[in-house]
DNA sequence: ATAGGATAGTCAGCTAAACTGATCATATCT
DNA sequence: AGATATGATCAGTTTAGCTGACTATCCTAT
């Protein structure tokens, strides 16, 4: 692709998310893992990073609203990826958390996603990725919370 | 947000381009600019650098399948942004450009564009943001075209 | 202590944006 | 001329999110 112009912008991040969806896709195809929609992903992520944690903190983590990540949780539920439990700190909540097939497939989830970032790095060199995935990340607007 | 691992690759570009699309809508419904759905913009921003172009192209530039494409200018056809007309070059294609008020679009949707250029260069300085989105846009698979 | 508002989860229905598969006309290649 | 490829298009499906409404629980201020 040639050098994006200003207006470009939006089209720039998207093309560069479906590239990075496809790359990912493609190895774990390669590497014959069962396929799993690309939004679940979003779930695993947060619940590797942090553990046990509410549907309402893992739709505030993937920028969705609580209904849409519900929606996510029961499908994981379903495959025997996470279950739920009651939060004793809260009665109101439930506490999602992997099982033992969810963290097997973390695991394989978190191979692929190294590996298009090996990718990546080939592309633009370790530094150069490193810095543009920081400055994204210092994009986002300020969290309400 | 803190500083991204490696296995939040994915994590990372969606919420950049969900972070995107917030502030261009915001910054449209700002300047009172009627909405269009944000796959929309795509197209726009194709036939405004290469002019008159046929679907399969658009697609192409996209990254999505023709079918999912006309659906697409059908309906910015209704809304008289677009117009199609015969290929002279090739009699099974058609030529898809802009209307008066899709020219007339394309040129408050770049404001915003611009815009929110702007809000992320107060945030990163310019050369840094110059310096991710080209670096965005080296990451993509190379077209088989 | 209790009434009122906020928060967590959930159900139901809707919309947007993509997908696959199939058809038909025209081009292109051998 | 015949086979194959390409461009547009129709129809149906899937994915991923949304809004609105409701219940249960929690917290806070009177």
């Amino acid at each position: 692709m040639t050098k994006p112009h200003k207006y470009e912008l939006g089209q720039t991040l998207m093309l560069a998310l479906s590239d990075f969806q496809r790359r990912l896709d493609e190895d774990l195809k390669l590497r014959g893992v069962p396929g799993i929609r690309s939004r679940h992903r979003a779930v695993f992520i947060h619940l590797n990073r942090f553990g046990a944690s509410r549907s309402v903190d893992l739709a505030a983590a993937a920028g969705i609203r609580p209904q849409s990540m519900m929606k996510i949780v029961h499908e994981l539920e379903q495959l025997d990826l996470v279950t739920r439990r009651a939060d004793p700190a809260d009665s109101r909540a439930k506490l999602i958390e992997f099982t033992a097939s969810g963290q097997a497939f973390i695991e394989e989830l978190t191979l692929s996603t190294e590996a298009v970032w090996q990718q990546y790095a080939d592309l633009l060199g370790k530094e150069e990725l490193e810095k543009t995935l920081n400055s994204l990340s210092k994009l986002q607007t300020p969290e309400s919370t």
